[in-house]
DNA sequence: TCGTGAATTGTGATAATATAACAGAGGGCG
DNA sequence: CGCCCTCTGTTATATTATCACAATTCACGA
């Protein structure tokens, strides 16, 4: 999987895409993919941004869909169980996975000015986090691993 | 700087050492290390692992150095800012930096059995996930590294 | 030494994020 | 139908973090 989320893409394409690839191996694993487990991973896809729980529970609000957190965190922990979506830690906020499907160890790119968050990948386990993990005999077995920074139209934008 | 704390080491001249360290990198800058961001700093020093805002409380409240949320997160935040201790945003908590003066960008392991954090060097702008970057044009400022495994005392408990 | 402004602390209130607990709805299947 | 299982609705609560403002302490120069 390749770094995206900052170039230029048929986005309609990207949220269809998306949704039915989730569709597509939710059948595959015999999983419910449920009204408001789909409506929640349009809403993650819409941006390419971080959305807060509460940012998705206002969404589902205003569309009848429910109303209370537990609702949002629901089918936000599915997501995120199944690998359909990923928990930026360092912003308590969720997106859509941009490769669902393929178990990964994603990396994270979030420009600090616009919010946009892409995905990639960067296995902690090589290189030299894992030299270092090696060296002292830790076993990594999961990596949060989210690098701040401006993306190329906001370092455009700065100068 | 190394990987440190999960190896044997004499753990008194350990906090002894951070809070001296930290006690004339203060007086260099001219920062004021009062009272309770010294005892801030001993209370994350004491167990290489990762305190939450609410636990450094309890134990300033027991010491009446402080009883209201505030105290805590502002000591926090001051020792932040300045590079004597970091968030681990995975755990919502914090630990003291292993290196205090040196501006690094500092990757964790932490020990899902035993939560102890250990502090290693990885800056992310070499590797794979630095050259992501490069090839979107993506500029990294700072990057949360954390990862999650086993421990060497903890996979040889498990076997 | 004393005054002055800036930094720090005390405190009550509240915001933002996340989970527990349990009742109800719905579907597949004997 | 009756049972089991998963998902949903809802109330309440836990956990993490910040705001606002008054009181105090500190650094520094007069
Ligand atoms: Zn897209
Ligand atoms: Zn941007
Ligand atoms: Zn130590
Ligand atoms: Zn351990």
């Amino acid at each position: 999987m390749e770094t995206t989320g900052f170039e230029r893409h048929d986005h309609g394409a990207c949220i269809r895409d998306g949704v039915s690839a989730v569709d597509a191996r939710c059948r595959e694993l015999g999983l419910q993919f449920t009204p408001v487990r789909r409506r929640v991973l349009e809403l993650l896809l819409e941006g390419h941004r971080a959305l807060g729980a509460y940012d998705i529970l206002d969404r589902l609000r205003e569309e009848g869909l429910g109303s209370q957190p537990p609702v949002a965190y629901r089918a936000l922990d599915f997501l995120v169980k199944h690998g359909f979506a990923h928990k930026i830690e360092r912003l308590n906020a969720f997106v859509a996975c941009a490769c669902p499907g393929e178990s990964h160890m994603p990396a994270f790119l979030i420009c600090r000015q616009c919010d946009k968050v892409a995905e990639a990948e960067a296995d902690m386990r090589d290189g030299r986090l894992g030299e270092s993990a090696a060296a002292v005999g830790f076993r990594i077995e999961r990596a949060v691993v989210e690098a701040e920074g401006l993306c190329p139209s906001c370092q455009g934008a700065a100068a």
